[in-house]
DNA sequence: CAGTTTGAGTTGTCTGACAATTGACCGCCA
DNA sequence: TGGCGGTCAATTGTCAGACAACTCAAACTG
């Protein structure tokens, strides 16, 4: 176990391994044994469980033991990801084309002060278009030169790679749409045909507006899905 | 606060209400006087306020405090709640029509051993309607006569009232479709129209699947969204 | 006045302890 | 023999207290 300075990280980290590993039903080490194997105190080690209690991953009983959860949690749309890494995670080949940059005046309910830049793209499998996606993020953020050596298809990536601003959740609201007459065209569909709509508003730590996303899918190549459980109740 | 048994979900709760009454940017007051103040030990106080960070609804800084965050997560779609608890939410008064039990043989990826109930029904707002959703159960879960009672357009509520069996979680895939024709004719709307369908799985505390259905709603009434947190990378 | 030091206050982690609960083991008795 | 109840070690739940690391502002110094 790395000895590093984190311990509740660390912790996190050699749980998640640990559950990775283990069948579920199966019993845990218990807590002072896990404790001296990851080298942290019992009460860092039970603050990391009780999260992985929290998402339902183990189960716990006094007097009895730790368990070992049935798997679910796969890649569902919790965790901010870009449709590059979900694909690439489903073994999914894509594409990026038709990359349209267009620099001009922000708008209502856009992130920014004065310009911004507007970066849309079509993204291909098998030669054949799945999404139209459309960014709209404060010009100073990025400049042109930036886009060309670095953008690869995913504003997401790319801020995060940078490190700055810091990203912290996206708030994303979910439509069905009928295609308009240009969504349909970039996506060689025909005009009404059914689209599924993300709507994204990408905040940084501070609570700031970073990126403001519409992306429009063809149904039945990703699959999104969202695992909700039952009232913890919290706010 | 109550001094019942049950010190970590107390604390929740006394969190969240804090949380609640707390402007975002405020420092909240120190460890030791919100373990005093709840009446638990600082231990159970802070495997608590983790959870709240790990949700990011506050953030500690070592040395300086604990601050509230701006505030974010009203009802999004990772808690599970009924489609009338979340109009009631909103505000929105629903009514439930066009109500419809089938008793039929079980089929593939559906619950149960043997029978089924599967319960449609369409869910109006001003007279118009906005939903129609379709359950698949196991017979032994419910009987006509429960259904005839206690029955008052949500499976989920239902089954959450009576407690049994103890629901867990419920895994939502999300689609847009074209209305088919017996959809269309029961919601009123043209056949291939724009619907958003959701399709979930509900599963109990042992892993069980418990009850299987596909949710269809017309576009605008309902707004899902998602809060997607940038890589806590677990599991 | 600028820069430095000090110190009180806060979160991060650890140690050790005890209470509550579980489940297997063992002896007793019908 | 077979059931029954008590015993007891193991495990999780919670607590109290301590110290380390860090922050920030006030006091101090040149």
């Amino acid at each position: 176990m790395t000895r590093g300075r984190a311990p509740y990280r660390r912790t996190t980290e050699a749980l998640a391994d640990l559950l990775d590993q283990s069948e579920p039903g199966t019993v845990l080490p218990s807590e002072p044994t896990l404790a001296k194997q990851f080298g942290v105190s019992r009460a860092t080690l039970r603050e990391a469980m009780r999260g992985f209690e929290d998402r339902g991953l183990i189960e716990r009983r006094q007097g009895a033991g730790t368990f070992v959860r049935p798997k679910v949690i796969d890649a569902g749309l919790e965790e901010l990801v870009s449709i590059e890494m979900l694909a690439a995670q489903i073994g999914l080949e894509v594409q990026m084309g038709d990359l349209q940059l267009v620099r001009r005046d922000r708008r209502e309910e856009e992130p920014g002060d004065v310009e911004v830049l507007e970066i849309s793209r079509v993204i291909s499998a098998d030669n054949k278009p799945v999404a139209l996606l459309v960014d709209v993020i404060s010009a100073d953020l990025i400049s042109t030169q930036e886009m060309e050596s670095n953008f690869r298809g995913s504003v997401l990536d790319l801020l995060l790679e940078r490190g700055h601003p810091e990203l912290d959740y996206s708030k994303t609201d979910i439509n069905a749409v009928a295609a308009e007459p240009e969504v349909a065209g970039r996506l060689g569909v025909e005009r009404g045909d059914v689209l599924l709509q993300l709507e994204a508003r990408l905040f940084d730590w501070e609570g700031r507006l970073v990126d403001r996303s519409e992306s429009y899918f063809l149904p039945g190549v990703f699959r999104f899905h969202v695992v909700r459980r039952v009232g913890s109740g919290l706010v």
